[in-house]
DNA sequence: GAAAATAATGAAATCCATTTCACTATTTAA
DNA sequence: TTAAATAGTGAAATGGATTTCATTATTTTC
């Protein structure tokens, strides 16, 4: 029924194998050779079968995403960025979400695996050590493009969550915030929160702020989860100054519990985000973050993954996309503040 | 190298045609010479050869999803739907953007076909009727999941763009606006954002104010657009009460330079959205709009192309997911506009 | 208990491309 | 001109499953 080279080559009077060699490659074929099957396809429209030559070569060109929660403006770029790199490579892409459970990365895992896929992109939050081993004994190339794994044998492309996190809080601390707030990820995701977590408590510690467990509400990247999360804050600790949030989503979420409380942004307290996502300017106040390319985190996954599908040398397999204080309208300095009090006290006195 | 079902033939004592029965539909498999075989595929941690199946049945279990802008809010929700329902059925995702352009939906659907997708998703905003006929032409199941397409052969899945754009216009018009100014999408997509074109001219009409093609200002659908559209609106006609961003970003992006113009929102002006994404819950004021579930359309769309794929019969092949109008904080009624104009008169006479 | 029917299994063909090996045609070297 | 090398092509093996057809076991029927 379909086209098969069979076909082809019965038209262009050639054999099989020649018909194969030319449209690999026609290096042993005599051009004019070449040149009639190439017709012969053409006027057939012949399309090659690729469950066959699959099976015969053992290579897909098909690389595995597996994500969660990547209705995330930041994920859904990174895919983004991830299908533009892989088809300009020549992959194609089988995309499954595992909804963060172990069972169902492990599901696709498989399927992924009987489909013999080149290579793999792991954009997991909360992974897991059984994951890792599970992925090392597959023995197929592996990136993941979600966090720093710490494991040598694992490569991984991420924003550096320590050093953006250690950023964004020193902004704060040298603005002269001493009384923040944070609204942090799933205590389960030991990938981006933990890491930003850490470089909170550095910038914490540099800054001699003592570090307050409670001073920390768990949210799930939602804008909900921010939003009551800033409730909680509020009600627990009505003195903060500032509130960093994990996330954009996050921080859009807790922004809106605070002007619905009447509390000026950022007058009275300055909200910061993590990610830097387009929806950041167009809130109001426009959000102060720090930004990172999820497009090109997903660029650069690919070409590592490409890197080692192919075998190539690679320096360092792990890698940091860059990341950069945005300073906007939601943060201001304590003592600018302070300045204003100062003068209403003058106006009052 | 790998585990064949040879192998698992050979330790389980029986032929290779026993094994793809027990591995298949065991009915005419005994009892006993089943659980040999299962055994030992357990044992051998077995994983069948995906290609090698596909080549000889000719079914895939793969569903290709074609996208274009998937990024955007809607989408995305609307992609995790289809991966829900299609995981749910056994069907694995190849994901692929257009970009919006014809040339890349061609070749995407080309590497589709080679590799014998069972059924394939559209989600392309500006479709040509060439793509229409290639899709015809391949002979695979194929679902529009973007917008209505009058071709009775097609397949689609979509809100009723007119009545809900007709629907949200109305609500305007009998909130006492008529001086409305309209952020449409881009004039080459000829599914959204024109039937939503018509459901506002069918509003108009009703509503007895006159069409004027000088207040649709063309945006893209994103923040940035919205912003500059708005921008437009306000220099060429200031008088206006209302905006209906074609979907919540521009509503979002409008908004921002409403307020940057220090432009009430509603007092001054109200804004609408489409869509009804959860960001428009978050920002201030919360954005009327319309709603409907990305995710739902991806149920859906899987779930019609699955009945076409396993050739059951389909009642109707235009189905219309629901759509809801919800009113927040970004519309009033005109006349409470008036009322307090009003007001402000009589202190002043 | 023999014949007929049914259940359970295996051998071999098949799906469609790639690739090895063998062979012929053409060049090059001597 | 002949031997050696190379270029170009085809036949056949191969990858790993499914499925048809044939065959052997087992039941059922009379």
């Amino acid at each position: 029924m379909d086209v098969t080279m069979k076909d082809v080559a019965k038209l262009a009077g050639v054999s099989l194998s020649t018909v194969s060699r030319v449209l690999n490659d026609s290096s042993l074929v005599r051009e004019e050779t070449a040149r009639k099957v190439q017709k012969a396809v053409e006027k057939l429209d012949y399309q090659i079968n690729d469950s066959a030559r699959i099976l015969r070569t053992n290579t897909s060109n098909l690389i595995g995403v597996i994500g969660a929660g990547m209705e995330r403006p930041f994920l859904a770029n990174l895919l983004k960025g991830i299908e533009a790199e892989a088809r300009e490579r020549g992959y194609a892409l089988i995309y499954g979400d595992s909804d963060g459970e172990f069972e169902k990365e492990q599901n696709y895992l498989n399927i992924m695996k009987q489909k013999k896929i080149d290579g793999i992109i792991l954009i997991t939050t909360n992974y897991y050590n059984d994951l890792l081993s599970i992925v090392k004994n597959y023995q197929i190339p592996v990136v993941f493009a979600s966090g720093y794994i710490s494991d040598p044998e694992i490569s991984c492309v991420t924003v550096d969550n320590v050093a953006a996190a250690y950023d964004i809080v020193e902004f704060l601390c040298q603005a002269g915030h001493k009384d923040i707030a944070f609204i942090k990820g799933p205590d389960l995701d030991l990938l981006a929160s933990q890491e930003r977590l850490r470089g909170v408590k550095l910038a914490l510690r540099l800054s001699e702020i003592k570090y307050d467990p409670n001073r920390f509400i768990e949210g799930d990247f939602t804008f909900e989860s921010g939003y009551s999360a800033a409730k909680k804050i509020i009600r627990k600790f009505p003195d903060v100054t500032a509130i960093f949030a994990f996330n954009d989503e996050m921080a859009v979420g807790a922004i809106r519990y605070l002007k619905e409380q009447n509390i000026k942004i950022p007058e009275e307290i300055s909200v910061v985000g993590f990610d830097g996502i387009e929806l950041g300017k167009y809130i109001d106040p426009a959000l102060t973050t720090v930004k990172q390319s999820g497009y090109q985190l997903g660029l650069k996954s690919i070409d590592m993954l490409n890197k080692i599908i192919n075998k190539e040398k690679i320096e360092d397999n792990k890698v940091f996309i860059p990341h950069k204080l945005v300073v906007r309208e939601s943060t201001n300095k304590l003592n600018e503040l302070t300045t204003k009090e100062e003068v209403i006290i003058n106006n009052r006195g």
